[in-house]
This record gives structure tokens, sequence and C-alpha cells, in this order.
DNA sequence: GCTAATTAGCGTAGACTATACGCTAAATCG
DNA sequence: CGATTTAGCGTATAGTCTACGCTAATTAGC
């Protein structure tokens, strides 16, 4: 019931007239389990708790869903979206920005996404869009389709990393604290102890570090690509 | 027995002499788990099958880790370990051209640390002994405390996105082949397919893609830098 | 050397997972 | 009215992690 990429893609649902009627939908499903990951966080997203929600029975899920590994792969296309229309003439600089933007909201609104994008799974058709979105917004450069390709996954590859302690209790939380705290640590971590100790690792104004790295990213863009479009 | 943050960064094992004495150990335990992660993934990582490899009971793993969650995170500290001293006079640009490398060969080499570092996780001091070499490696330059942490992120960043599409299947392989073989991808997909069909997705030269890449990011800080130390 | 304290090893059991199989119910086609 | 097709789902199986409590091995103090 539905590995096909090809209905996955291009939406040839198809539904057979024949036979007893579906009460539940693949859509349903999916969005039930984000819903669960959104308040609860990814982990507490299992068939039973899903069944549960809709009220029916656990293997009824599988007539509309592979598996779990099927299952949380469309939460993550689902919850992603079709990537926005950049196809403004703003230039290449602020597409690949409101490019990173966007992809950094949709990891703040749903932060169990971050883990999961990492690991390897099968891609979906709205994450192939956003691809090629961010592909687009580099149109306007000389840059070769390598070029382009590896540009795109910097941007990705920063907007990820500087998500992550925004989303993570851990890297904002005590963790540091317990490191720091040790006098040892000043000699053993001399860069990060100076760094926590004038209250630089607080994350207190991430807009502010995200906006930052964005401009260095695209900098270092702007010098590759030489003129601006 | 050991979730002391003091023992596991400053070595104070202190065993104390008294009791029973341990025929297994920690180190141990986190190498067989490595070995087993290494040769088949981590998912195949089971507490079972680690007690397994080392000829004992399920149970008595648990006189020397917390759990799994602890097991883990000790597993990519150790994999990682100490981070390479960068201290050399080769200025800031090829300090942290050289940190960028070193994560990217460690990521190459235990492939499923990947998916591992995004997840919410207590952190090891090894990790913040690579933190804080990034850090050093920007020492030189006039950027501030919050901009150093930003830039490191940056890079790191990058480094994983880069990596991932080397170190997992999925993206190199058939999948990609299954959505630019519909005749409609040319025209959901412009920028993509094309990208595809001359080949650029293959991901046959990674270092290149790497080298380009750690290059705009090296311009990008070199700008916000201005002056080379 | 004996006893108490301390620690390591670990078997059992419980509470979770995901999912393969096969049955039953409900719909349409001929 | 069958025959066919599909949906719903109960049961059973094979995993997972780990809390608890017992036994064994060692040392400290007497």
């Amino acid at each position: 019931m539905g590995q096909d990429v090809r209905e996955l893609l291009w939406g040839d649902a198809a539904r057979p007239p024949r036979g007893r009627p579906a009460g539940l939908s693949r859509e349903q499903i999916v969005a039930e389990a984000i819903a669960i990951a959104d308040a609860e966080g990814l982990q507490k997203v299992s068939m039973k708790r899903v069944a549960e929600r809709l009220d029916c029975g656990v293997m009824s899920l599988y007539r509309h869903v592979d598996g779990k590994e099927q299952l949380v792969a469309l939460m993550h296309d689902t919850a992603i979206g079709p990537a926005p229309d950049l196809s403004a003439d703003r230039g290449w600089r602020e597409a690949v920005a409101e490019w990173a933007r966007a992809t950094r909201a949709y990891f703040l609104a749903h932060p169990w996404a971050l883990p999961l994008v990492t690991e390897d799974r099968p891609v979906g058709p709205n994450e192939v869009s956003w691809l090629d979105q961010g592909l687009g917004a580099l149109e306007s450069t000389r840059l070769s389709g390598a070029e382009r390709l590896a540009a795109v996954m910097v941007v990705n590859g920063f907007v990820r990393g500087g998500v992550q302690p925004e989303v993570q209790e851990s890297y904002a939380g005590a963790q540091w604290f317990d490191f720091m705290a040790d006098p040892r640590a000043r000699e053993r971590f001399p860069n990060t102890s100076a760094l926590f100790a004038d209250g630089s690792m607080s994350y207190e104004t991430p807009e502010l570090s995200f906006e930052f790295g964005l401009q260095v990213v695209l900098d270092g863009l702007e010098r590759r690509i030489g003129d601006a479009a």
C-alpha cells in the first residue's frame, strides 16, 4: 500500500472503486503522528499511540502506511511542505537568505525533524522541491551544477548546525555548567571556559548568531560568484 | 555507576579497593559497541549483542554504564577522541581548515556518529575539546566570543552536511533515479533534474565538493575577520 | 581466621516496541 | 445473488531496554 514513489510524488492516488471504502487515510495517520511529535517529541510516536488517537486498531495503520520507517519519512515530508517560491527577482543573495530562514523556521516549528534529516532515509517530494528551489536561487549565478549543489548543502548544513542549540535542551542547559564548574576547566578548555564565563554561550540571541553565520556564508558565496545578479 | 560528569571528564576513576574486583570495564564495553557500529551500523548495537561479544550477562553491563543512552554518548566521545592540536602557527585559516578536515575524517571513519550528533544528548569531554580547539583556531582573530562560537558552528554544520551524502546510501543511491526517471520531473523539479541529467549529483568527487564548500566558508570568515593572522 | 561490608556478575520478569498472518466485514461488479 | 476486492484488526512472535534481587568474590576490621 504505497511504497510506490510515483503515487507519493505525483499524487496519482487512483482510489480503486471496488472493495470496502476506507475510513482511515494516510493523511490522517501522518497528521496525528506529527501532532504527537510536536507535542511530546518523536520518540513518543509509536504505532500504538497513533492508533489510539485515531481510535482504530494498530494493524489498521499498516493498510495505509508501509511501516514506521515510511511513516516517519512522511511526517517529515508533510511537515516541511512544499518549498516557498523564491522566483522573485531579488537577486541570488536575498533568495538564498530567504531559503535559509525558511529552513530554520521549519526546524524551529518541528524540532523533532532535526535529528531525522541526518538519518539515512527515503527522501520525499517536498524535500526535493526545497532542494530545487535552493538550486533555483543560484540560477542567475555562473556557478557550475556541482558548485550550486555544494553551495546549497553548505547553507543547509549551516542552518541545521545553527538551529540545533536553539532547539535542544542539552546545548543551552546545565550541561556546560557541569563542565565549566570545575576549576580545572580553565586549564583544559581555556577557550570554551572563557566564552562560558563572559556569557557568550547562553544562546540568548539566537537570531543574531544565525544572521552572523548566514552573512558569513553569503559573503563566501559572493566571492566565489563574483557578480551579483 | 558513573553518570558522574567529574569522573568522565577528569578521569578521577578512584577504583574502590573494597568489594569484588571488576572483570569488565567501561572501556571494553564501549570499545565493543563501537566495533559493532563500525561493522554493522548503530542500530545493530544492542545491550544483548554487546554482552554476547564480551561473553557476559546482559545486566552486567549496567554495572559499568548507566544505560544505553549513556553508552551511545560514550561511543561517540570515545570514537572521536581528543581534538587534534592546532596550536601551530599557520594562521587561523589553515587551522580552521585542518579542524574541518579532521572532523570530516571522523565522520567518514564512523558514519554511525553522524545522526548521533544531531540528537539531543549529553556531551562528553572529548567533544568539548574539539569545540575548544575550534575556538582556539580563531583566537588570533578579532572576532567576539559569540562570533567565534557562531563561526565554529558554521564550519561544523557545513562539515556534517557535506559528509552526509558521502556516507549514506540514500543520497547517492537509486533514490534520485526514481524521482528523476519520470518525465514530469523536468517540469516539477527543473533545477534538480538538470543537475541529475549532467551527472552533477553522482557525488563522484566528494573531496572537491568538500574543498569548494570549505573555501566558501573560509572566504566568508575572512571577510568578517578582515586581516589574516 | 571470622564476620560484616562492599562491590561485581547476572537470571528473571515486566513493560515496551514493530509487524507478519489470517480472519471478518463491507463494499462493488457481473 | 455470488464473486471479488479491499479495509479493519486481533493474535502471536520476536525484538528492545532495564528494575529488582540474588549469589559470588573480595577487603576491612576485629
